[in-house]
RNA sequence: GAUCCGUUAGCUCAGUCGGUAGAGCACUUGACUUUUAAUCAAGGGGUCCUGGGUUCGAAUCCCAGACGGGUCACCA
């Protein structure tokens, strides 16, 4: 036994001492809980709560976590909470026998057990389960949180995001909405022909977005590699290779910072379509969101942080110029060269970094003045092409891209284009986010010589989309952070002098 | 990164002006054969986040740090 072990022993409180003793006593016996190995479940709670008329007085056989206890003596009830809800569990002494209760007795709050026994329904009208035999089968060494305040420790929601579960419900409501939205994606994807594709996460050129990487390394090839921001390069090498329709759930990495809509992973969709452009992907965008709200919020009008966001179709539609132009007057078609926007940025003494053009500066009139207003789902459309290399130009308007964006709540929810499929402009385009770089941009993009190569070969029109996963389980389940929709989000290490020791 | 707030029993939280560390739940012992925040009686449990400082005396005041949360900056 280690040091550490011992160290650890000492640290025992007075609750973890009496459930190791009990545990210990059980080993003597040769009825080590930890040697259990499956229990035959027949049922579960719901199931009884929901048919109690037909299964009164039938055999069931249930297991679940001891949530309660309420002893009275030679009866007793206890809460089973399992996979489908909480039943309550009634004990006497005559059902059991005398030795068997008394073990009963010393089962605690936490404890894993396996049960036999008959439906029934108590004096005050309970649906319960009358215990007739019943085997430990994991004992809980640490008592569970507070019954009835739950957990409100957030650092120990998140580091210990079981005991939230455990504790309190509306967690668990929350990451089961989250999984059905990502099924939910799934299937309605699915049903217009869309394949699912895995691609790398280990890529040896962070493309397809403007993030700065996480970069690690393979020991057998001795090369640096970057963990992806993106997956959308090679989605549309996909496209090149015939897959029409494609799509990725994936988690993307950016080594930024950290905030209440932030986390260094976080899960994107993106999708391609081959022969479609932003206008059909938006029409796609709007029905697929609207499609998730109403079979997880029972309706396309949504409550979140005490505003009612109104999810039902179509979506408002704005180009970024109306935007603008709407909250502060200033017309950007009319605004031709850098200077003049720089000056009109200066007067508003609004910070304009060196290695920013033209469109820059619209962009950042859009953020500083429209952004955050966009509280219902709008469509913001027709981006500078400067800050969009990857997407194709607006027929006769050179300076324009074929972009949108779905803002929800002032947030970004989704990023779409028509796709840049010409692979000179292509190349032009990575050498200008060179420059940007060369310029100090520690977000600005590489030149992806790969990328260039495959699109020689022909990409035909296609639309894209990006949505993010994590915001749009916020909008959904009413979450303002969105550690709240990450089961496990990125935390500092705790200080423990013992952890580590190895 | 800047700034504000928080950290006290397993959990949720009080703690006044600097003067012996508190409650509820949980736990232990006893009573109790239909309770459901069961009840009744008795009891045990503390690195007051860490390290310094001031003071006769610090959970409390001061300084530094750790972790968490909010806001701003950056970003999706």
């Amino acid at each position: 036994m280690s040091e550490d072990t011992n160290k650890r022993e000492l640290n025992l409180t007075d609750q973890m001492q009496i459930r190791l003793e009990k545990l210990e006593e059980y080993e003597r016996r040769n009825l080590n809980p930890f040697d259990e190995v499956r229990y035959e479940v027949t049922s579960d709670s719901a199931t009884i709560h929901e048919n109690f008329e037909a299964m009164e007085g039938k055999s069931v056989a249930l297991a679940g976590r001891l949530m309660s206890r309420r002893g009275m003596g030679k009866a007793s009830f206890a809460d089973l909470r399992d996979r489908s809800g909480t039943i309550q569990l009634f004990v006497r002494i005559n059902n059991l026998g005398e030795a068997a209760y008394n073990e009963w007795q010393s089962l605690d709050i936490g404890d894993w057990i396996g049960l036999r026994g008959e439906v029934m329904r108590t004096q005050r009208g309970e649906v319960s389960v009358r215990v007739s035999e019943y085997t430990l089968l994991a004992k809980a060494l640490r008592p569970l949180p507070e019954k009835h305040h739950g957990l409100r420790d957030v650092d120990t929601r998140y580091r210990q995001r079981y005991l939230d579960l455990i504790a309190n419900p509306e967690t668990l409501d929350t990451f089961r909405k989250r999984s059905l939205l990502i099924a939910g994606i799934r299937r309605f994807l699915d049903e217009r022909g869309f394949l699912e594709v895995e691609t790398p996460i280990l890529n040896l050129i962070p493309g397809g977005a403007a993030a700065r990487p996480f970069i690690t390394h393979h020991n057998a090839l001795d090369i640096d590699l970057y963990l992806r921001i993106s997956p959308e390069l090679y989605l549309k090498q996909l496209i090149i290779g015939g897959m029409d329709k494609v799509y990725e759930i994936g988690r993307q990495f950016r080594n930024e910072g950290m905030s209440v809509r932030h986390n260094p992973e976080f899960t994107m969709l993106e999708l391609y379509e081959a022969f479609a452009d932003y206008h059909d992907i938006m029409l796609l965008t709007e029905e697929m969101i609207n499609a998730q709200a109403v079979a997880l919020c029972g309706g396309d009008q949504v409550k979140w942080q005490g505003s009612e966001i109104d999810l039902s179709i179509p979506f408002r539609r704005l180009s970024m110029n109306e935007a603008i132009e709407e909250a502060t007057g200033i017309d950007f078609n009319q605004i031709e060269t850098y200077e003049e926007a720089r000056s009109l940025a200066e007067e508003r003494e609004l910070h304009v970094e060196p290695h920013w053009m033209r469109g820059d500066i619209i962009n950042l009139f859009f953020e500083t003045y429209v952004e955050e207003n966009l509280i219902q789902p709008t469509f913001i459309y027709d981006y500078p092409i400067e800050i969009s290399p990857l997407t194709k130009r607006k027929p006769g308007q050179s300076d324009v891209a074929e972009r949108f964006e779905l803002f929800i709540n002032g947030q970004e929810i989704a990023n779409a284009y028509s796709e840049l499929n010409d692979p000179r402009d292509q190349r032009k385009r990575f050498e200008a986010q060179l420059k940007k770089r060369a310029l100090g941009d520690e977000e600005a993009g590489f030149m992806d010589e790969d990328y260039c190569l495959a699109l020689e070969y022909g990409l035909p029109p296609t639309g894209g989309l990006g949505v993010g996963i994590d915001r749009l389980t916020m909008l959904l389940t009413d979450s303002d952070s969105i550690r709240d929709v990450l089961l496990f989000p990125t935390m500092k290490p705790r200080f423990d002098a013992t952890a580590g020791v190895e």
